[in-house]
RNA sequence: UCCUCUGUAGCUCAGCGGUAGAGCGGGUGGCUGUUAACCACUAGGUCGUUGGUUCGAUCCCAACCGGAGGAGCCA
């Protein structure tokens, strides 16, 4: 099955001579003597103009038999393109039908809604806009590699079971075998005691960043919430980098240099795709991810945001008050109005925030912090570890959490304990920001949110 | 979990208390180095479901189901 892909072809110079094609039709022309077929393989946007005299072998069964959706195997020359729009086509010499499309195909020529192409999970990967945007996923998990492994960070594979049962991080699905009595009674788990999918692998990352220094996950993540928004899924993929002998100025720094990067490698790589994205889908975008990759990101600490918001003279629909939560709305003004650029605000009131994070001298706040990019709000949420056994102690007691769960946890202040940072980047936020995505169901091959997980 | 919007042809939508229409898509024919091609003809709908109001409901009311957006929570 020798082939050529289209990609390959499309950014040649001159001409490759002869090649196989192996591809979808997208579209058809036809006239009397002849037939344009539009061919693509998903190896890039564009697609190869394939012109097929009606002399050509299996025309009848073929050309005239391929409708949109078909697949077909052409043989043929690259030859500069005499009409307007592409460089090369394919002169066909040979068309094979590999698989008719049956007529009621769903993709039509026009543009369809994200609503009913997300009824359609197995067929929209064949769209432009789903091609560019999984394209560019594989991309982002590939430069994610990349940067962590480049600066040294190891990549561990935190469990998808976890016995962790108060992470404090939302939600949790829990894991039963499918004999039902014995879930049930409790008596039989399959694993000795409650299980369930992780909401977070930051527990087990700080425990080999306690040994390898510096180490990051990059997995699935589960979290049985009941949200209905276009920016949460039940199932998501997160990035947990972890660094010993961190504190949270450095946590911030690699937070800002990682989201730079992979802004700046998307430009980079996915500049075809991100063109496609960039008219029909955000036109802002690109000009957006070139400041982000250009510009300094802001950093401000909860309690200057707050006073900032307070002094603003912008009216919000919830207060503004020091020890309350920033709301979306907060946060978005912050970003696209008042610095206009990715900001991150750190060192928030320690009633709002997790036990394991380090409290500041000031007895007041925790060295938290979250990266806030315009359109999306919250990417990046991280904090340094409180590293002292007792201040950690007595975090588990003022957050009403039994110390007899982290005894593992706890363990790592006992032994060489060691100051140390870490945060989470939710990759579909990402994407949706690279790609100026709106929900996060697109972004994700085959979405599960609360009362949908088809295909 | 709460609030709001929405459900008419394959898709996007219009419509109206007297049982339905457009554009695109599909099919057929024609035409052209075409490119969201063009022209003509044509097929296709128990108007989300179940009740109720009414002489009569796709239209009004209720419940339910599905879809979307927002809030909360977070990534």
């Amino acid at each position: 099955m020798a082939r050529t892909r289209i990609a390959e072809i499309l950014k040649q110079d001159t001409p490759p001579g002869t090649v196989t094609v192996m591809g979808w039709v997208r579209t058809k022309r036809e006239a009397k003597s002849f037939s344009f077929l539009e061919i693509n393989d998903g190896s890039c946007l564009a697609n190869l103009q394939v012109v097929a005299d009606r002399g050509v072998s299996g025309y009848d069964e073929s050309v005239v038999a391929a409708r949109t959706g078909a697949s077909v195997k052409v043989e043929g020359t690259v030859v500069p393109s005499q009409g307007q729009g592409q460089r090369w086509e394919l002169q066909a010499t040979k068309v094979e039908l590999l698989g008719a499309a049956a007529e009621d195909y769903p993709l039509q020529k026009k543009g369809h809604s994200m609503e009913f192409l997300r009824g359609i999970s197995h067929l929209r990967p064949r769209s432009n806009l789903f091609g560019a945007v999984f394209r560019m996923r594989s991309r982002m998990a590939y430069a994610i590699h990349r940067f962590f492994q480049e600066r040294g960070f190891v990549y561990v594979h935190t469990p998808i079971i976890t016995g962790s049962d108060c992470e404090g991080a939302g939600e949790m699905f829990r894991v039963v075998t499918m004999d039902g009595e014995a879930a049930k009674s409790g008596a039989e788990e399959f694993f000795g005691k409650p299980t369930y999918l992780t909401v977070s692998g930051q527990l087990e990352g700080e425990t080999f960043a306690s040994a390898l220094s510096d180490i990051y996950t990059f997995g699935p993540t589960f979290r049985a919430e009941n949200s209905h928004t276009s920016r949460h899924a039940s199932e998501f993929w997160m990035i947990e980098p972890e660094m010993a002998f961190c504190d949270l100025a450095g946590d911030m720094d690699l937070a800002e240099e990682m989201i730079r990067h992979l802004v700046s490698d998307a430009l980079e790589s996915c500049a075809e795709d991100l063109a496609f994205c960039n008219q029909f889908v955000d036109k802002g975008l690109v000009e957006r991810l070139q400041l982000v990759r250009d510009q300094a990101f802001e950093r401000i600490s909860y309690t200057d945001a707050v006073e900032l918001l307070r002094a603003s003279g912008e009216t919000f629909e919830y207060p503004v008050e020091y020890g309350l939560n920033l709301q979306s709305e907060h946060e978005r003004y912050l970003t696209e109005k008042h610095f206009r650029r990715p900001t991150t605000v750190y060192d928030y009131p320690k009633e709002i925030k997790p036990f394991y994070m380090r409290r500041n001298d000031d007895g007041k706040t925790v060295a938290a912090m979250d990266l806030l990019v315009p359109g999306i709000g919250e990417i990046v949420g991280g904090s340094q570890r409180e590293e002292r056994l007792e201040v950690l102690r007595a975090n588990l007691a003022e957050h009403g959490l039994e110390e007899s769960h982290y005894d593992w946890y706890l363990d790592l202040r006992r032994y060489g304990t060691v100051p140390h940072a870490g945060f989470g980047l939710g990759f579909e936020r990402l994407l949706m920001f690279v790609t100026g995505v709106a929900n996060i169901r697109d972004v994700i091959p085959f979405p599960r949110t609360p009362g949908a997980a088809g295909f």
